[in-house]
DNA sequence: TTTTCAATGGGACAAATGTCCTTTTTAGTG
DNA sequence: CACTAAAAAGGACATTTGTCCCATTGAAAA
């Protein structure tokens, strides 16, 4: 539920061990909109510490949550290979700390550094396995099955991320969620 | 709806003419299972010529189609990256003609080709960033909505694709799509 | 041509989810 | 400590979508 890539986390912090210059750690408080949809920024971003929501929002202010990013998730970097507006807003839930690069230097990165290359190719690669199986569960199971799935793989999960964001994250509304939880809860205190 | 990559499918066309011993043409009739969820493969394989769907099934043996790959679109790359079993299945809908190249060459071709690597990494960033607002779409708007949706960006989907396919690819049941099609057709009969 | 089977279309009802509101709880602020 | 605003919980009802059928059509096979 909260991605994280500690590989990755652990290559780009020895990258800032070497080469300040390039990167550059930035801390965010809470609630802290970082990358606004639609826009253009010129920097890619890696989560250090913290954790953020990855959002869309559409024109009536719903928002669908495409993922949460912890440790060693990248964020702004789909913009580096299509030079388009970003999809996603990204908005910190815990402090954050990141560390950034701009594009410039993203790329050169990835054509002089191999391993770089096949850490950032790899973590593209994750994000699409990893978002198939999910929207497909969440089609064709109900909001009970869901809520009980993402028990399983983050039992605190509720303590952690607000059930408003929760129920955007399964694609649901509040009510519909808590009606849920509320079935769940009957259901295990029977026993 | 049905993803292209003209650049992508030009390019592997010209390694295929210059270098034709790593690179494989292969042809596959209409449904035809190319690749099963759940194994393991050796081929990346770029599509040519036809259309395939990709899909994932559950163990009720309900389709959850993550995407149509038409012209110049890859499958099995995401293999090559995190070493698992495959996430989808590929079946052909029309003739299909791949050209095909085992993960060792893959894996070279991205190592000395600068331009195939940075072909591919666009590859990954765009299926990422078409995914996500065709799963927020879908899950905030109606059945109506999301057929209208497809009309508009690929008239004549009917015809090409069943509707079993279609439905699945919205992720409802075809009595559902049946139903929004024909309250679909009365309202414009109307005007 | 007849037969068969899959794809399509739709009726009737059930179940899941959303909408709209109100109440309760919680956390933060003056 | 009292006050306020946001988050959480849930009642009542409407709407959407699914389930379970069965009828029709169309295309492929015998």
């Amino acid at each position: 539920m909260i991605r994280i890539n500690l590989e990755l986390a652990r290559y780009i912090k020895k990258l800032y061990g070497a080469n300040e210059h390039d990167i550059s750690e930035e801390k965010f408080s809470p609630k802290h909109k970082i990358i606004e949809q639609d826009r253009r920024y010129s920097k890619v971003y890696f989560i250090t510490e913290g954790i953020t929501k990855c959002y869309i929002s559409d024109e009536n202010g719903k928002e669908f949550i495409q993922e949460f990013l912890g440790e060693g998730m990248e964020f702004g970097e789909l913009e580096v290979f299509s030079k388009k507006h970003t999809i996603c807003s990204v908005e910190t839930i815990t402090q954050l700390k990141t560390l950034s690069i701009s594009h410039t230097c993203f790329n050169a990165l990835l054509e002089t550094d191999n391993h770089f290359n096949r850490l950032i190719m790899k973590a593209l690669a994750d994000k699409i396995r990893y978002k198939a199986p999910r929207h497909s569960y969440q089609h064709s199971y109900p909001i009970e099955d869901n809520v009980i799935r993402l028990k399983k793989i983050f039992p605190e999960f509720t303590e952690v991320i607000s059930k408003k964001d929760i129920a955007n994250y399964i694609g649901v509304t509040t009510r519909s969620l808590n009606r849920a939880l509320k079935e769940l809860k009957e259901k295990t205190d029977q026993l």
